[in-house]
DNA sequence: AAGTAGACTTGGGGGA
DNA sequence: ATCGCCCAAGTCTACT
């Protein structure tokens, strides 16, 4: 899915077209695509639009929020036409000025979850440090890696360890750092963790202005790609600026690019 | 406890 | 051109 720097796009698009808008249905075009606790029988206006990790947060006026995850494919798409759709919309929030969200998601991965604004989700509550704030500093990533055996990509991508990191970035990160994606984490010189931790908050940050990565299906709400892809240096290349071959391998299931000359 | 394969699901692309 | 296999931005569960 969209990883860190595509959902903070999203965000910064849903805080310009729908913060405050008050939300009239919220309706379910596929099945088990929202989870509702309780019935939604007031209206109620969005009064602010966050997002830990990969996980987006629309808080309402009246006690209730939605969580929303895109997982893999999912799309956020503002829309001024009621009567129009798209080809995989899995749910729609209809706005009382007309407009509307609709959720599509190809695979059908992605969840949308309404709760009493107080409620909170095991996996909110367990994710890791922020990667763009200041509690993510080598102290933090060397005391959270001292016990991890696993490959220093494996642990990357874990969200308890740092929220919002997914497989693009972390081989970009991992690239620039000029760290190997199989070194164990625990066994990482300090002076390569401080490399992880700037160029983490590099990559996300020049990402995020780019208005993030799109591979295939990342669209901001206003159905447009990102333009980050077109600065990657590693992740679906073949070839590395050094000459040497792109090395593919599966780590946790996932496909790691590295570069064998330039990641020691 | 840590680590990982498998499952969930649809569609696009390279190859036979 | 068709068929079918492999692959994909993520995370949860169940097993060793």
């Amino acid at each position: 899915m969209p990883e860190l720097p595509e959902v903070q796009t999203i965000i910064n698009g849903l805080n310009s077209k729908v913060l405050g808008k008050e939300i009239t249905k919220i309706i379910e075009l596929r099945p088990g695509t929202v989870y509702r606790q309780f019935p939604i029988t007031s209206l109620d206006n969005i009064i602010s639009i966050s997002r830990k990790g990969k996980y987006i947060i629309l808080q309402t006026s009246s006690n209730y929020k939605l969580i929303i995850h895109l997982r893999m494919t999912g799309k956020l798409i503002f829309e001024n036409d009621l009567t129009k759709t798209s080809n995989h919309a899995r749910a729609e929030i209809v706005f009382s000025d007309k407009t509307k969200l609709i959720f599509d998601d190809v695979r059908t991965f992605g969840k949308i979850q309404i709760l009493k604004f107080n409620e909170e989700v095991p996996a909110l509550i367990n994710l890791g440090v922020e990667p763009l704030s200041e509690e993510f500093n080598i102290i933090y990533l060397k005391n959270k890696l001292k016990n991890r055996k696993a490959p220093i990509k494996n642990a990357l991508l874990d969200q308890t360890v740092i929220a919002g990191l997914g497989n693009i970035y972390v081989a970009e990160i991992l690239f620039r750092a000029k760290v190997h994606p199989a070194t164990s984490a625990n066994n990482i010189k300090s002076t390569k963790l401080e490399r992880i931790v700037s160029e983490t908050k590099i990559i996300l940050r020049e990402a995020i202005k780019h208005n993030g990565t799109t591979i295939s299906d990342y669209r901001n709400v206003e159905d447009k790609t990102g333009e980050f892809q077109n600065f990657l240096k590693v992740y679906g290349k073949k070839i590395c600026k050094c000459g040497a071959m792109i090395q593919k391998i599966k780590q946790a299931g996932r496909t790691t690019y590295f570069c064998e000359e330039c990641q020691r």
